[in-house]
DNA sequence: AAATTGAGTTCCAAATAATGGAACTTTTTT
DNA sequence: AAAAAAGTTCCATTATTTGGAACTCAATTT
């Protein structure tokens, strides 16, 4: 197994980059997958209890948390016991478990140096003076997107509420866009894992469905979300291939359904094709002069 | 060792909670510790790896990590695999290592689930209004402050720039303010363990300073932060008991120095102090009802 | 062009840490 | 007050991690 391609840079090579982490019965999270893979290494299984500790809906004790992983008491115990010793989860007063304050650091330093996101920046920033709409821009993470930026279009509701927030590739315009620009068997590959859901009536819900429209958005080059995940809400993206084969992304530019006309989706349609043309041309500059 | 009181609730005891790093040499971070503390059981250990591949201000090669920690090299390498493998780093085509996007998800869904923050937010919103300049709420973590939540007095600086970030607390307002409401014993042996810098004139650099200013602090209720962290900048702040002996806070007012009257700073005291009391207020209330 | 160095990767016996079952304590429910 | 549930501790067994050395590959140097 695990026949993968050996990059010829001096680089670890990664057997199989499935986000890893399981949920069992109804605790189906938005996490879009299909079934649970199987967490290897210590570390795995501590980061299993992490994410459901950290992406619970409800606050979770130990027993709701217990029958969720597969595990004997003593040995979930001693997992929670290293994971607030490191400060990645914390205990509330009656009990409960949140994920801790060393997460927000690190992920805080993990954006902001970020390099894709910075040379990504200007050019979604332009999209949304250009629109006057919301814009997203998101970074392809197994089957989910993860969004890295967002400029809202009403400056009143708090920009940082959706950073990091992630969303099924299929029911997404960024998402499918993504999809687009991966190769066919990649791409269908995924399409098989989606757990699909019937979030509103035109979600695509099955691969087949799903398969049909990326073979259409690879000949136009953008995608469309019409009302897929949200009902009322519309958005126009295009793909971004950032040009290191690990990095593939999206921006979007999005809107009430009933506030756009006809030909404004036209006029989004190039822009948000330039925009991710603009973001892909200076990647490439940036990465151009070898390393650093 | 570890005298710690047993809380009485059921809940885990962690024996002693200090954020677990090592940083050698000159690679000194703005961790503000002193002393490396050893990183126990495996995850310790992956995590002292991810926070300097995290952390550090340059891009990290393989020999980069590998003389900060004092490791094997196939160690550090089985080490980084597991790490990618789980999403939270990943690689970048000229061998440098990053943060992943599983830390932006994972802090994104502690940031908006976390109770104390959304519970202070209207009053740190209400601050910002009153007062018209920028507004922070921070956190106590080991020693240092982090940044939960944030309104800037203009706006079209990023809003979650700064998000997550962390500072010394001997050096901030926010963070003198909260060592004011430790009890004697904990504060000054955390003012033993900074490893303080001057980063201005004004900076408190020893902890004689340090616990003297603490000293009229505990009176006033108030502390300052006068051009301390950074030149040209300061701060009025007040301290948030969270009440369940986990959560110590802070707010504050910041603003540049050449900007603000005297009376204008003993406005701001009060202000201050009222939305600390304010939000001390709100989570009694939410703590009160016993959980759910 | 061959040799040397440096960087990253693989392997495996030895050392260490995680496991899981059961017993124990505390809290909640009946 | 008794019983059940929830949480915690303990420790022999088991599985994972460790660390050293050998190996591969690319980049320099001679």
């Amino acid at each position: 197994m695990a026949a993968t391609v050996q990059p010829r840079d001096a680089t670890l090579a990664v057997k199989d980059s499935r986000p890893a982490s399981v949920e069992k019965a109804d605790f189906a999270d938005a996490k879009g997958e299909k079934e649970s893979a199987p967490s290897t290494g210590t570390l795995g299984k501590a980061l299993e209890v992490l994410d459901i500790v950290a992406l619970a809906d409800r606050p979770m004790r130990f027993t709701d948390i217990l029958q969720i992983v597969d595990q004997p008491r003593g040995t979930l115990h001693r997992q929670l016991s290293n994971l607030i010793e490191e400060g990645l989860v914390t205990v509330n007063p009656d009990g409960t478990y949140d994920a801790g304050l060393r997460l927000l650091k690190l992920a805080a330093r993990a954006w902001s140096k970020n390099t894709f996101r910075s040379i990504a920046e200007p050019h979604v920033r332009k999209l949304h003076e250009a629109t006057g709409e919301t814009v997203h821009l998101g970074v392809l993470n197994g089957l989910e997107v993860i969004y890295v930026d967002k400029i809202e279009s009403n400056q009143t509701v708090r920009m940082h509420s959706q950073l990091g927030n992630a969303s099924p590739l299929y029911c997404t315009g960024i998402g499918k866009a993504m999809l687009a620009l991966l190769d066919e068997e990649d791409c269908a590959n995924r399409a098989q894992r989606f757990d699909y859901k019937k979030h509103t009536e035109t979600t695509l819900h099955t691969a087949d469905l799903l398969l049909n429209e990326i073979a259409r958005i690879r000949e136009v080059g953008v995608s469309h979300d019409r009302e897929e995940h949200e009902v009322g809400i519309r958005c126009v993206s295009a793909g971004i291939d950032g040009g290191d084969s690990t990095t593939i992304a999206g921006v979007s530019v999005t809107a009430p359904a009933y506030r756009i006309a006809e030909d404004t989706i036209l006029e989004w349609e190039n822009l948000v094709r330039q925009t991710a043309k603009a973001i892909e041309q200076d990647m490439a500059a940036a990465m151009g002069p070898r390393s650093r």
